[in-house]
DNA sequence: GTCTATATCGGGATAGAC
DNA sequence: GTCTATCCCGATATAGAC
């Protein structure tokens, strides 16, 4: 409805973001993209010159959006339980917004582990720094010394298994579309509790 | 080198898992399992008929090879604790046999939801069981009561994430394959940890 | 059952008019 | 910049000989 007003590589890019997200690289059609921009398709060769390159520009601007969300919690100055609380409860707000970015992302590494190399660092995220902050943060005050590593990732799984893994854990736990969302969101709560409490002293 | 010792169906069949898992459905080519399986590429439509149809009968397979396993753990008799250990133990190693099974069954999903409709109720696995045990399991004794969808989740996100997410998350954390696959054999111990830590009383 | 040859079509990419 | 027409390859699938 708004098409008018935007240009149309920004109307590519969406057309192509959707498409690509929901079916992944190998599955997309290029006529797709096209029909759900409104829009030719050589147009797509004239912005994009190949389906690779279109593709590569989808894939970079949907790290480039996410990146310094998690970056910015990650470096705020908050004790260890506020941290933990702003980062999920951040993470799973944004993931609501874009729940199909994960497994798209995901999916996408796994079949070109290479390209991921590097991106982290471009964007400023700098892993060590934030495993050296869990080492220092925990085994002070009230909590729990954690292999930082391992910490964080059962943080990511927690927050983001749900989302990549839908239709199984739908189907299992027998949810309808509505009662999932409102299971997303509770799980903020959830998964908070189920972390501090793994982590306090007794 | 075994070869010749098998049915040209296996034969189909195991070169198609391997092609199908790596690459998903879309990204592969069927010239390219009838040269890992050392046949023609017509006697792959001769035994499947068609891409699809040999891809359901991979895609089921991997399925009903890994659901008895489950369940087997599930329906053990034991208290809590030993239940959730084993079902770790079991899950992480059957998963280190097949690393990729976890990203190829859960991409496939996602591209076709509806695929995995009935199938669970078909392998025999009753998910308000599963529920339910956990439900009256925790709560007693020295455990502290909690939702069990949310619970089960936790639980299956520890455990498989790490698997899915193997390269953002191998880059993060910046290890080798070597060092990545010691990192998942620790997480046997870890999960249970930070698991009975999170339900116990304090 | 297994192979070679071929049909058929879809999809990425380009040429060229407007 | 945008469209129509077309090229051309790669991939699924089939026909038919052995």
């Amino acid at each position: 409805m708004t098409n008018e007003l935007k240009s149309t590589e920004a109307l590519i890019l969406d057309a192509a973001r959707t498409i690509f997200i929901r079916k992944g690289f190998a599955a997309s059609r290029m006529q797709e993209i096209a029909d759900a921009a409104g829009i030719n398709k050589s147009l797509l060769h004239y912005y994009f010159r190949s389906k690779e390159q279109l593709f590569e520009a989808v894939f970079s601007r949907a790290l480039e959006n996410f990146i310094p969300r998690v970056k910015n919690i990650i470096e705020a100055e908050l004790p260890l339980d506020q941290k933990i609380s702003r980062f999920v409860e951040t993470y799973i707000d944004t993931l609501l917004q874009n729940p199909y970015l994960p497994a798209f992302v995901i999916h996408e590494l796994n079949m070109n582990p290479g390209k991921f190399a590097g991106r982290l660092k471009n964007a400023g995220l700098k892993p060590e720094i934030i495993l050296q902050n869990i080492e220092e943060e925990t085994g002070r005050e009230a909590f729990l010394k954690v292999r930082p590593d391992h910490f964080m990732v059962n943080l990511l799984g927690l927050v983001i298994f749900p989302f990549i893994a839908r239709p199984v854990v739908q189907e299992v736990l027998q949810k309808t579309d509505e009662q999932y969302k409102t299971f997303l969101m509770e799980r903020k709560e959830q998964i908070i509790q189920f972390v501090m409490n793994a982590i306090t002293k007794t």
